[in-house]
Order: C-alpha cells, then structure tokens, then sequence
DNA sequence: TAATGGTAGGGGAGGAAATTCCTCCCCTAC
DNA sequence: TAATGGTAGGGGAGGAAATTCCTCCCCTAC
C-alpha cells in the first residue's frame, strides 16, 4: 500500500491491474472515438450486471469477537487426532528456515549444546497447518587434503581446528564446547576447469553450526598448521552456501515441494501449559495444528510432477491499513494513528474471499459484502486485529508494499501504543518465496590434450569435448530439457483447463530456465562464475550467424537456380531475416524451412537453425527496430502485427505517440493504404495543435531508477518528483515509482525539465499544454521514420509537418504563473461574455435571452452528467464491483485522466448553472 | 546485510564545445 | 565652450544563435 491512496481508500485484490494494459492497445485513437467506446462499455456494463449477486452486510458493534460461535469461519478446519505409529502425514511445504535449539531425545545429531534445527511450515490437503522440526543435519564445507594425509591424520586435523575454531572466538554465549563435529576424506573433483578426470582427495569439515562455518574458513585460508605438516592455506570450497540451501540440495527438498514423514518415523509433540516444565520430549512451541520431530534422513521429498504439482489449501490473508494523515507529511507511526485495517482471507483455489473485514477507529459507512467492526481506541482496534490474525492463522500474507509500509508501521504503531501482545507468538510473517536451487557447474580448460579432445571457442577459451568429460551444465540443461518434454507429454493429455495452464506455464518456465543456465555463469553476484563459458556461448552465436548468412547467400542465388539472389537483411543474436525474393507467402515458408534444414546440416548437433516466421511486408527502422506482418501458423492470414523495439511497444511514450504509430502502421501494412495513414497522422497533428487531444493521450511515463542525488544530469521526470515532493510528500513518486507527467507551455526556450509536469495538477488548474513540443519532440520523428522509407526523405516531411493541418492552433491562456497571477477575476456574461459586475448569469443586454441560455448550459450539464457516469461504471467495473465507490487513482491508466477531466468540467458547469440562481 | 543473468543498441535530453551569424565599430576611398 | 563635409564599404571584434558532439538515461531485443 501506499499513502497516495489516501484519498481514495483501499482498493482490494489485483483485478483493476490485470486489465490495465488490456485497456491500453483499445484506446488506440483521438478522441472522435471516445463515444463509441463509452457505448461499447455501457453493452458490457448490462452483460456484467446480469450476473451479479448482491452480497448482504453487517455492521458489527465492538464485542467479543473471537468467540468461535461468533465467527465460526475464522479459525481452521478441525485437525483429526494423528497416531505417528499408524499414521502418514503428507503436507506441502511452504516455508523453510533453520534456528538453533537444544536437542531431542530420540533424533540424530549432536545431544549437548545448541543445535541447528530446520524447520518446515506447511499444509496438509485438507487443510490443517503443520510445524516439522528436522533433526540432525549439520553444515559442511571441504578444503583439499594435503599432500601425504592419510586417515590417522583425522584426528589431529579436527582437534587442531576445533581448539583454533574456539580461540578465534570473542565470546562464547552459548557455551560451544565442540565446534567441528567431524572430518572425513571424500573423493572430490572441483567444479572449475578440466582436471584429467582425477578426483582428490578432500576433507568435509562439519561444523556444529552454520555460523562457525565463516571463521573455519577463514582460519583454514589464513595458514594452518596440524601435526607434522608445515603451516599451509587451505582452499575452502562450497564455505558459502547457505545453510537452507545445502539441507535442500542434499535431501531433495525444493521450494513448495511435498512433503511425506512414513508413518513410525516421526514424533507428534503435545500441547503444553506455560506453566509446566518441559519434561523429556518438548511441547509445540507454534500455533500449528500438527507439530512434530523428525529425523534428516526420514523425510520423503516428491520431485513436483503430476499430482504432486497440486497445491494445499493455503489461507491467504490480503490487507491495508490507513492513517490519519496530515496534509503534506509522510505518516509517522510514533504520530499518526492506523484509523482502518482491511483485510480478507481467501483460500488457494477459490474464486471468492471468505472473510471479508474492515476493522475501523470510530464509526464507519457500510461497505457492501463486508464486516466491520468498529473500536473507540486505537489499541483496541490493533489488538483485534493480531488477535483476528492469529485466528485464521493465514499461510500467506500480502498486500500492496505492505512489507516496507504497512507491517512496518503496524509494528511501529503497536510499540509506540504499547500494545503488549500485538505481535506474541507469531511465529512467521513472511511471504514465502519459491527457491529454484540448482547447482551447477562447467568444465574450461587449460590442460594438455590431445587437439581432438577439445575444442576452442570463438573467444579463444579451451573446453574438453564431452567424450572426455561431460561438464555438468550441459547435464543441467538435459534434465530441464526431459522435464520440459514430460511437462508437454502431460500438457498434452490433460483435459482440466486449470491444470492446463499450470502445466504450460511449467514448461514455459522449463523453457526459459533452459535459456537462460548459461546467464549465471556471467553474473557479477553469483555462487558460480564462469566468464568464459558465457563469452563463448555468445561468441558462438555471432559466429553461427554468420556462417549462416554466408551458407544462405551462397546457395540461394538465381546462378543455382532460384528466382532471387537470397540477401540477409538483418540479424541479432541468435536469428537472421533473410530476403529471399520469391512471390507469395507460401513459396517464402517452404524454401524458409528448406533452408533452415539445410543449414542446421552443416552445424553439430543438436544445435539447430529452424525457420520461424515470415513477415511480409517488412519494414526494418534499425537494428532491434522493425515492424512487419507476422505469418507463422499459416500463409493465408497473417498471425498479427509484430512490432520491435518501436514507439507503439515503448513505455516511456505518451498513448498519441504509441496509437497514432500504430494506426499508422495499420493502414500501411494491413489495409496497404499509406495515403490513409498520412490523411490520418495529419489529422491527429490538426487536433493536437487545436487542444482536442485529451490529456490522458499526452501523458509521459519514466521510472525513477535511483534517488534525486544520484542523477547526473536534469531529467523532467526526476524534476517533476523532486516538485511533488515539496507540494506534498506523501503523494510524490518514490524510488521505483513511474512517474507520469505532460510538458506545459513555457517561454521559449525552457528546458523540458522544466516543463513537465502532473497530470492531475493541469487538469485542477487549467494549465495549458506545450502542443508544439508533443509535434516537434514527440511525434515528428518517430512519423518521418516509418513515412520517410514510403514517400522519400523531403517529401514525407513536407506532406506531414508542413501544410494547412499545422496552421490551425488554439492558444489557452493559464489561469496561474506569469502576469495572470495579478489578474483580478471577473464574472463575464454568459451569452456575449461581457464584463459584469456582479457574479449574476448574464448582463442586462441579454437578460431577455436569459431562459434560452438556461436550457442550453443545463443541456451541456446533462451530458456531462452522462459521460462522468459511463466512465464511473467503466471503473467500477475495472474493480470488479459496480456497487462500490471507485477508489482507483492509477495514474496509468488513460480512463482515470479521462475521469478527472469530466470531473471537473462537471464541476465547473454546475457552478456556471448556478449562476442563474434558479 | 540482501540480493542475486548479461550485452547491444536505439533514441531523446541536456550540456559543453565548436561553429556560424549578426552587429557594432573603425578605417579608408572617394 | 569649441569645432564643424558626407557616404559607401571592407574587415575585425565581440557576442548571440545555431549546430555538433558527447554523455547520461531509459527502455527494449535477444
């Protein structure tokens, strides 16, 4: 959440931005089209209605809320008895993390001393929450054995590192008594670079616990010395893995992975009153229904395929708070008091919330389908509400920003408060986040082999060839790859359209995953960097680009018998277009795949040219810049129209720019009408310089990537901020943010910088727009460029930004800034716009006229009234309901600008009535 | 600590540097 | 008070205006 929306209120759920962009490709014109589009959307407004149920609601006054006959949908399922011995549990895992605690009678590992224990949180298929505690894995990391160890060396080793380990230590809380737990001699081979296939020997050092791991490290590189050898550093290796991670990788537990503990494996912990000691097994220390013990090594992970891909009936709590602002000041919690927490509960797999609460200071209006609960303190109210939280026991927390804003300043609010209990016993709080381990690793080389056993990239690094070794990226890449061809298998069969779309993100994902392995090796923060294997990857393909295109321009010339010399007109990365000058479509496709065949004959396996698309006609701007009719599944009808890299796909363009390009675009490569484009381009610039375009059409958005002090130079966006920031700082965009603004006219001369501008803020005060900037710097050059290959380079400039349609313009005058600051106001009559007065409708001349003026400014109000209440419903149903107030205020969506605008000439127009005193 | 793929490239804006244009002024020819 | 022809035009100096070039920034393609 953030406290822009203050003004308007919560808005719940996600549904107004899933249809945002929708809405943005339908906008694609002036304002001519406006009506009918509010026509479209009064049609959908009756489908909609139609299906609608009219929830009921309750106000409920402050009482004993959590009295389970009160609100009996609040807490969990009922947990059925489990018997460990006879018993199975099965739950999906949602949550992982790791504390230290004593240990458990009966579980492996360490008994004396604290022991790091991981710990699942999770759900079971019916509902009911569990707590697992996993007992007995200890971290590890190794460094090479030196020369001449032998087994009898153990010993010493982990004597001399223990007692270095625990000298090393500035204090010592916990009373470590032993800090390597053990020392063994593994066969190992490392990662990095192409060895002779001859693992060494290592040593695991396990340590017991995690943060002993650093100093051991630290202590081993610095020089150690044991027994007879001589003092040495030691490489440490796999020292920075995390903890979470390495009990993952090692018992195949992956991110919201099922669980099974087999029945007579594991422990059931009771429910014990604070007063009573723990006896010898421990009591729940969570608020899980099901809390149990289990061995490391007794747990079953299901890889997630086919019904382990389901998904518990996790409870996910969505909230936001609101505070009593004060004008201007961002709200501090030690200050401003939380007046509203909403909040509603739905359950993974449902289409609706089941809980639907507001929790309000004072009293509050009712809100359709909702309960509130209303306190007379604010102490009352935050306690309710943990309280509230602890009962539906959610798996999930979300909600907009609510981990930088809104938990922060519950908690803030509730210490300042001294709310005592607010946050007892909440075990976790986190989102939870799906980790994707994987592990992996490359062979480069520097070694001496025979020429045939390696290979050398275009970059001049050397990799053994994988009859010498397989490297395990390429393993990697075979098991994504399989999963990906099982996820398509099963995509295949699959009937449920739900389970459908699960299964095709999963091997879109795989697909993506498979891409992308190579990227990390490059990464600047990474667990495995390989520069030379991502330098060669790319260099391969530069290279494969050009061998292709002098594969396909030597064959496909009419000297062998084709009906063109083939061209290669462009290429980035991994593709090239190729011109190949035969008639239609169809023939284009075949000898398309035909060449791709066979210039994948001339490559090794399984790299592979394949032949994707046709675009006809073809416009190529520049390099990552083209536009073209995109012909794929068949030669007949073209798939859509495929635009790169040009305004109508870049954000950072205002809608004119983006939808006229596009129209454009249209009626030059569908209706191949380039004189309807250009009749269409000079009308749009006609109605620009006339101030018929609507403001929503004109708006800039650019994101504020780093804070004000970081910016080198003056940019209009990060100006703007800077002057909402001093207007109002709790309004103003924030790091990350986009921010919208318009260019507003100024003297001549003045840097856009200085011209931009809120949206909003021109519309409350009438600014004027700077019309000729949005010609000259927004939309002449992106026009010439797609016009200027069509009707030469003097012409298209001609035709389009000179001419009769450049010469109409209306200049509005600011009613703020300048000489008009010093203007005084007057009325002026309505029907010959003389000076009056007195703020009475009309002046004495046209007071005989005065009732048919009356009727004519009623009639405009009326259909102000009409087009405010379209947009309003348009909204409305944008959230979702059309039986609550619009709260909406994005600033980017184009009906919100449009929304505003009709708001106030509605308000204007009802003062002018007014005027009449009627 | 927390977060955690990268590079290439287009194109607009701002601002410095280099260039052109304009005006003023002095001087000389006549 | 003291000094007192004027006009046209070349060319340099100074400064304004327009242009070019470079860098920063945002965004997209791959």
């Amino acid at each position: 959440m953030e406290f822009k929306k203050r003004n308007g209120g919560p808005a719940m759920g996600g549904a107004s931005q899933a249809k945002k962009g929708k809405m943005n490709t339908e906008w694609e014109d002036s304002p001519s089209q406006f009506e009918e589009e509010l026509a479209l959307f009064d049609e959908m407004e009756m489908e909609a209605e139609s299906g609608e149920g009219q929830a009921g609601h309750d106000v409920i006054p402050e009482g004993d809320l959590f009295s389970a006959d009160l609100n009996p949908r609040w807490k969990r399922p009922h947990a059925p008895p489990l018997q460990p011995i006879s018993d199975t549990l099965i739950f999906q895992q949602i949550d992982l993390d790791y504390y230290l605690g004593s240990a458990v009678a009966g579980m492996p590992g360490q008994v004396q001393g604290k022991v790091p224990i991981v710990r699942m949180f999770g759900v079971t298929d019916s509902g009911n929450s569990v707590c697992c505690h996993v007992h007995g894995f200890a971290p590890y990391f190794y460094v090479p054995a030196p020369n001449g160890f032998i087994n009898a060396h153990l010993a010493e080793f982990q004597r001399e590192l223990n007692s270095a380990v625990l000298k090393d230590m500035r204090s010592n809380k916990d009373n470590i008594a032993v800090t390597v737990l053990a020392v063994d001699i593994t066969k190992k081979e490392s990662m990095y670079h192409y060895h002779g296939n001859k693992p060494l020997d290592f040593l695991r050092i396990t340590m017991a616990m995690p943060r002993l791991i650093a100093p051991a490290k630290r202590l081993l590189e610095q020089g150690f010395k044991f027994a007879n050898f001589a003092t040495q550093s030691y490489q440490a290796y796999e020292a920075n893995i995390d903890f979470e991670i390495r009990f993952m990788v090692d018992s195949d537990v992956v991110g919201c992975c099922w669980i099974e503990l087999p029945k007579g494996k594991y422990r059931l912990r009771e429910e014990r009153s604070e007063g009573q000691t723990a006896s010898k097994y421990p009591g729940k220390v969570s608020l899980c229904q099901y809390e149990v013990d289990v061995a490391w090594n007794h747990l079953v992970s299901h890889p997630a395929e086919e019904e382990w891909q389901r998904i518990a009936p996790l409870r996910v709590l969505s909230f936001d708070i609101e505070c009593a602002g004060r004008k201007g000041v961002f709200p501090e919690p030690e200050i401003d008091p939380v007046i509203q927490i909403a909040s509603m509960v739905q359950r993974q797999g449902e289409k609706e919330p089941f809980i639907r609460m507001v929790f309000t200071l004072q009293s509050c209006a009712s809100i359709v389908g909702s309960q509130i609960l209303c306190f007379t303190q604010e102490k009352l109210l935050l306690q309710s509400w943990a309280e509230f939280v602890r009962t539906v026991d959610p798996d999930i927390i979300t909600g907009y920003n609510i981990q930088n804003f809104d938990l922060p300043y519950l908690l803030n609010r509730a210490a300042t408060l001294k709310v005592t209990c607010f946050l007892l016993r909440f075990i976790y709080f986190d989102l939870f986040v799906c980790v994707c381990v994987c592990v992996c690793v490359c062979v480069c080389v520097c070694f001496v082999l025979a020429p045939e056993d390696f290979i050398k990239t275009p970059t001049g690094d050397l990799f053994v060839k994988s009859s010498v070794r397989k490297g395990l990226l390429p393993e990697i890449l075979e098991n994504l790859l399989s999963a990906r061809k099982r996820a398509k298998a099963e995509l295949k069969k699959e009937t449920d359209p739900f389970k459908k779309q699960v299964l095709d993100g999963r091997q879109l994902a795989l697909k993506i995953s498979a891409n992308s392995v190579y990227g990390f090796t490059g990464a600047q923060v990474g667990k495995l960097p390989c520069l030379e294997i991502s330098q060669s990857v790319t260099g391969f393909g530069r290279q494969m680009i050009e061998q292709t295109k002098q594969l396909v321009e030597s064959r496909y010339t009419i000297s062998n018998g084709y009906q063109a010399d083939a061209k290669v007109v462009y290429g980035d990365t991994d593709s090239v277009m190729v011109k190949l000058g035969v008639a239609t479509v169809q023939e284009t496709m075949n000898l398309g795949k035909e060449a791709a065949d066979w210039v994948s004959s001339h490559f090794v396996p399984p790299i592979k040219l394949e032949f994707e698309k046709v675009y006809y006609p073809y416009l190529l701007i520049n390099k990552k810049r083209y536009a073209g009719l995109y012909f794929s599944s068949n030669a007949e009808h073209h798939d859509k129209m495929d635009c790169k890299g040009i305004e109508t796909v870049r954000r950072d363009n205002c809608p004119l720019v983006a939808n006229l390009i596009n129209t454009c675009l249209q009626n030059i490569l569908i209706d191949r009408d380039p004189d309807g484009a250009v009749a269409h381009a000079k009308e749009v610039i006609s109605d620009l310089l006339c101030n018929r375009i609507d403001i929503s059409q004109l708006v800039i958005t650019k994101e504020l990537t780093r804070t004000a002090q970081e910016y080198a130079g003056k940019q209009a966006h990060v100006e703007l901020a800077e002057r909402m920031r001093k207007r109002d700082a709790g309004s103003a965009p924030n790091l990350g943010d986009r921010v919208p603004y318009v260019i507003i006219k100024a003297a001549k001369g003045v840097a856009a910088y200085m011209k931009s501008e809120d949206p909003i803020y021109v519309l409350e005060n009438n600014i004027p727009i700077d019309t000729q900037y949005y010609l000259e710097q927004q939309l002449s050059k992106p026009l010439l460029r797609i016009f200027e290959p069509i009707l030469g380079e003097s012409k298209a400039e001609s035709v389009l930004l000179k001419g009769d349609h450049t010469r109409c313009k209306t200049v509005l005058t600011s009613r703020v800034g300048g000489l008009m600051a010093f203007a005084q106001k007057r009325s002026t009559c309505i029907g010959c716009r003389a000076v009056l007065k007195t703020d009475v409708a009309v002046c004495d001349f046209c007071k005989k006229r005065e009732s048919e003026l009356y009727q004519k400014e009623i009639a405009h109000l009326s259909t102000l009234e009409e087009k405010f209440s379209r947009l309003w419903t348009q909204c409305q149903r944008c959230q979702g309901s059309l039986h609550e107030d619009v709260l909406c205020t994005s600033r980017d969506c184009p009906i919100f600008y449009m929304r505003k605008k009709v708001q106030k000439d509605l308000d204007d127009q009802e003062k002018l009535v007014s005027r009449f005193g009627w």
